[in-house]
RNA sequence: GGUAUCGUAGCUCAGUCGGUAGAGCAAUGGACUGAAAAUCCAUGUGUCGCUGGUUCGAUCCCGGCCGAUACCA
């Protein structure tokens, strides 16, 4: 099968290869990559930082060499970013790529990234880190009653709808509101974008005892290869988002006193199970999503199938 | 070999003055439109080590056995 001359598809097909963290994406989509011969797209929020390499799995520079990938180191730590820049840049680097070929591959586990590009999301204004700041700091002396309040008057609408237990959702909403004056449901349309490519959506999984086997010795692994000290060397930029990260977040509790370095080691791998869990629940959700394990020759399979309909 | 203590959920343990049991962690399910590897919600049946006995009734009391730990030989 990989190999063998390429079947292709009449329009420009994104393929998208999605799955939990440690089922094997990277390397699947590579083959995948290789076999249509197109390029492939990253859809994970936390390897477009370029610093950090060993905790997020980023590909090999071997893997990197075979087939061009795009979004991955692309950002530097301390840089702002959001899933409205992914989706704009995708877009019009799909445009280029489509260009050369029928077909694209993005892989990720960032569900709301790969949503995003798909069905596109909604204009809304970018964060503003000051008022996100003021609203975190009343979140903490007032409390999230105190939240609650406020966006119940600025929109009682979202008011209705929202986790009203989630102090993200509800800051955010602030934000919105009090940034433009309007309530964030009228920003709120929901409407699926067209896009002028097809999209087939490949969703990889594995019998749950193995999942988390991959995921224990990659953590391992990860720690053979260095992550303590790669968490040390920005342990001083730990307020960055980007750095709110299993792997090293729990490594900072180690520096910072509150455990022993298994201790926490056993925490990066229950935490990163738990994450491969909500990923699975994101992706679970798209019905979609054609379900492979992560072996090239069924993925292909799959996706030639596809290329049929 | 003797004595003592212990054996309860995947793990650490609590508890039942005898009426078949519950916390933390783990695990599982879910939500989620500019923080998304983030954030939030929900879910606790397990031969109470095995086996006899006492009892209307035993995980609990008594005996034996098995296992663990500590101390003594």
């Amino acid at each position: 099968m990989v190999g063998q001359k390429a079947l292709l598809p009449d329009y420009p097909t994104l393929l998208v290869i999605a799955g939990p963290t440690a089922v094997g994406k990277t390397s699947v989509a590579i083959e995948v990559a290789l076999h249509f011969g197109c390029e492939i797209i990253s859809a994970d929020s936390r390897q477009f930082y370029r610093e950090l390499r060993i905790g997020t799995a980023t590909p090999s520079i071997q893997q990197l060499a075979t087939v061009q990938h795009h979004f991955i180191g692309n950002l530097s730590l301390a840089e702002d970013y959001n899933v409205a820049r992914y989706e704009q840049e995708v877009l019009s680097l799909l445009t280029d790529l489509f260009a050369k070929g029928k077909v694209v591959v993005m892989t990720g586990g960032s569900g709301l990234y790969i949503k995003a590009v798909c069905e596109g999301i909604d204009v809304l204004p970018d964060a503003d880190l000051l008022l996100r700041e003021s609203l975190q700091f009343k979140l903490e002396s007032e409390g999230l009653a105190s939240l609650r309040g406020m966006l119940q008057k600025l929109d009682p609408e979202y008011y209705q709808i929202v986790d009203l237990a989630n102090p993200n959702r509800i800051i955010r909403a602030l934000e919105v509101c009090l940034a433009t004056g309007k309530p964030y449901s009228v920003f709120r349309k929901h409407k699926p974008a067209q896009r002028d490519f097809r999209i087939i959506k490949i969703g990889l999984d594995l019998p749950r005892e193995e999942l988390h086997h991959n995921i224990n010795n990659r953590v391992d692994q990860m720690v053979s290869e260095g992550l303590e000290q790669e968490a040390r060397d920005f342990y001083h930029l730990r307020h960055l988002n980007a750095l709110n990260t299993v792997g090293y977040r729990e490594l900072f509790g180690y520096f910072d006193g509150n455990c022993a370095l298994p201790d926490a080691i056993e925490k990066i791998k229950t935490n990163t199970r738990r994450y491969a869990r909500r990923q699975l629940t994101w992706f679970h959700k798209d019905k979609k999503m054609i379900w492979c394990r992560p072996d090239e020759e069924e993925v292909i399979l799959a996706v030639e199938a596809a290329f049929e309909e």
